[in-house]
DNA sequence: CCTTTTAGTGTAAATATTACACTAAATATA
DNA sequence: TATATTTAGTGTAATATTTACACTAAAAGG
């Protein structure tokens, strides 16, 4: 609960800053890759980053991370969801800092990056091939991210956001291949998406060399559930650092 | 990540103040009972409301809530998981609070309750039969943790907090079916447990009207890794509200 | 008409789950 | 001593799920 005190008074306590961090991942040339900031100022001036900053007084949390993203990077309407929040002592050389990290998806070909002048660079990197060590805590937070990224995407819909709005289901697959690291059955994974009822032909093609590819959307049944699509059969839910 | 600011002045920004909640668990009766707090002072007053209150400066959020935990009820040495951040700009009616939820475990039969001077009782209450609504958001903060217990319960050995030092199989099974809320077939309960190898048989027998009770201890393996059982077999996650 | 690519279907083996019947040990008590 | 009671299992058949791999076929380009 809140405060027990008989009353209230806020300049009795001295309060931590507290601060959003978000983890955006997007799929890029068959990999999955994460947005970094470069810090302009001190502290880890020139360290990469996960963007993100302060929360102001009258918006939810999920608001200041929708806030900080676009200000810091100009990505926005993106799949948000809480991750964890991360709050040691000494993880903020400054003052003390609480920050309540978040996870995003999105499929980068509809974002166009952008560098506010609180940062030298914005970039998109391979979570394989990271540029050095983050700053603050952030390599652990990144690593909080994706072993939540694998476990979700069992037993959510999780990975449609990583998609454009219109895709193949070999495209689906591959970023099932690519976030949980091994191959899938071409038949078994057809069957799969096929009897879980969660995409629509949208009647479109794409034409090449082959057979044209089916095109489909994503169903959004009523109510707009993210939770309709489970990978293996089990029973699930969230595991944490 | 946190401030990108030229240079960083903590009074430029009105900041949030921070708490922590805990959602405690036990068995009591054959029931699964959370720990309340009957609080004495606006808002909210006579209400009841979970355990909880402000973070420190120099303490981690989780030593925040192991001493809030203890300072309000008397319940210490636990295990305790964080929950999730709820953040809402009018949660509170006295100003911006944000507070980090926490599930914490316990065995009732090891604790005793103590009732602070911020508060007039501290009570556990059946999840089935609570005293009406709780104080400010505690209710979905409750049902979020109640979600986050059922779920973890397949895939962790969770459970075993629940129960005390030495314990029997049935009074294990009987857990798992409280919180799952279904009956499970004893033969293939031995069999899951056994073939887990969590247990380790202490050798003492629990004696009565028919065969003496063998009482086992949970087996803590190098590193002390939680999750070591899986109650079904699939892969699994974390699920949010 | 041959090759390529997408889009599947069929199926057998292996593995896991579930329900239920059965055995047996250890004790209290009649 | 015999019987009931409680814990502690084993056995097994039916069902369901997962996995691997072979196979078919459609639609297009060359």
């Amino acid at each position: 609960m809140d405060e027990q005190a008989e009353t209230y008074d806020p300049t009795r306590y001295e309060r931590p800053s507290v601060t959003v961090d978000v983890v955006v991942f997007t799929l890029q040339d068959h990999e999955l890759h994460v947005l970094l900031v470069k810090r302009k100022h001190w502290p880890y001036e020139g360290h990469w980053a996960l963007p993100g900053g302060f929360i102001n007084m009258n918006e939810s949390i999920e608001q200041a991370a929708r806030r900080e993203l676009e200000e810091e990077t100009g990505v926005r309407d993106i799949y948000l969801e809480q991750l964890y929040t991360f709050g040691e002592p000494r993880r903020d050389p400054r003052t003390r800092v609480i920050s309540i990290a978040y996870i995003a998806l999105v499929s980068a070909d509809k974002q166009t990056l952008r560098v506010s002048d609180e940062s030298i660079d914005v970039r998109w990197f391979s979570v394989q091939r990271l540029p050095g060590l983050l700053a603050f805590d952030h390599d652990l937070i990144l690593a909080t991210g994706l072993d939540r990224l694998r476990s979700k995407l069992e037993y959510t819909t999780l990975a449609f956001q990583l998609l454009p709005e219109v895709f193949s289901i070999l495209e689906l697959k591959y970023i099932y291949e690519q976030i949980l690291g091994e191959e899938l059955d071409k038949g078994n994974f057809y069957r799969k998406i096929k009897d879980a009822n969660v995409l629509e032909d949208t009647g479109m093609r794409r034409e090449g060399r082959g057979r044209p590819t089916t095109l489909y959307r994503f169903r959004r049944n009523r109510g707009d559930e993210q939770f309709v699509f489970r990978w293996r059969e089990a029973r699930v839910d969230e595991v944490e650092s």
